[in-house]
DNA sequence: ATGGTTGGTCGCCAA
């Protein structure tokens, strides 16, 4: 079995990098972020190619999207004591025993800015309604844009970037509580190396000057952990293709089950 | 502190 998260920053705009996506690493199940897209108007390609699409759709911000090759069997679109509750975020379904839950953080923008707070409470709550709803002992992935760098090593300037928004205390200890209740960030199972980044930039070459944070995380419960053979951050994704349109600047992580 | 680029949408906001 293989799951994909990635923030793709339009899906119709993304369209023919999503398609090459399903083709190359023919997942199972694809968790999308930034569709900025209507329900009504997820292109028909992504059924021609084999997917179901369940769509949480949003203009001209936030929605979100789940593809997968079965239909699931349970959908919940958004969660109880969601602090923007009109902003299509978060989108969970069930296959059988496995639920997927497709999450965008709120950005936060800035310390400074009020929806730095918005950002802690609505990951605080979302928090609480998983570990209302699911066991740490359930087959469970958590996955999104998370919009946190979890620690130091997931950062390109981390002198620099210290006590910044995505790099934060309190966003980090934020995302410890999601650890400790029995998350576990499925990269660091089979990474332990620096510099690995899911996001760059798209002003000031931040790419090609290795200028990135990881805060794409793909989050697995115990028994998920145990089943998970490899975690890959494609960062072919990132480079503008041709013929296949102008990148997101998000890459795709793409974890492989037993 | 600002700027740079992209997307959806139509003058500008979010990232």
């Amino acid at each position: 079995m293989r799951i994909v998260t990635w923030n793709v920053n339009s899906l119709t705009s993304r369209l023919p990098r999503i398609l090459s996506l399903l083709e190359r690493e023919q997942p199972d199940v694809v968790l999308l972020q930034e569709t900025k897209t209507l329900d009504d108007e997820i292109p028909s390609e992504l059924n021609e190619a084999g997917y179901v699409v369940t769509s949480y759709g949003q203009r001209p911000y936030n929605g979100v999207a789940i593809l997968s090759r079965a239909k699931p069997d349970e959908v919940t679109r958004g969660f109880p004591g969601d602090p923007v509750p009109d902003e299509a975020r978060v989108l969970t379904a069930r296959f059988g025993d496995l639920t997927v839950v497709d999450a965008y953080v709120v950005n936060g923008r800035d310390l400074s800015d009020p929806m730095y707070e918005v950002k802690l409470e609505w990951l605080a709550n979302l928090r609480e309604w998983i570990a209302g709803r699911f066991d740490p002992s359930d087959r469970l992935i958590v996955g999104g844009d998370f919009n946190i760098a979890p620690e130091d090593r997931d950062v390109w300037d981390p002198e620099g970037r210290a006590g910044t928004i995505h790099c934060s205390e309190p966003e980090r200890a934020e995302l410890r509580r999601w650890f400790d209740w029995g998350l576990v960030d499925l990269f660091r199972l089979h990474h332990d190396e620096t510099g690995v980044f899911s996001w760059w930039d798209y002003r000031g070459g931040a790419f090609h000057r290795g200028m990135g944070l990881r805060i794409d995380l793909l989050l697995g419960t115990r028994p998920m952990a145990q089943a998970c053979t490899e975690v890959r951050i494609d960062r072919n994704e990132r480079r503008p293709t041709a013929g296949e349109g102008k990148p997101s600047d998000h890459a795709p992580v793409i974890a492989t089950f037993d």
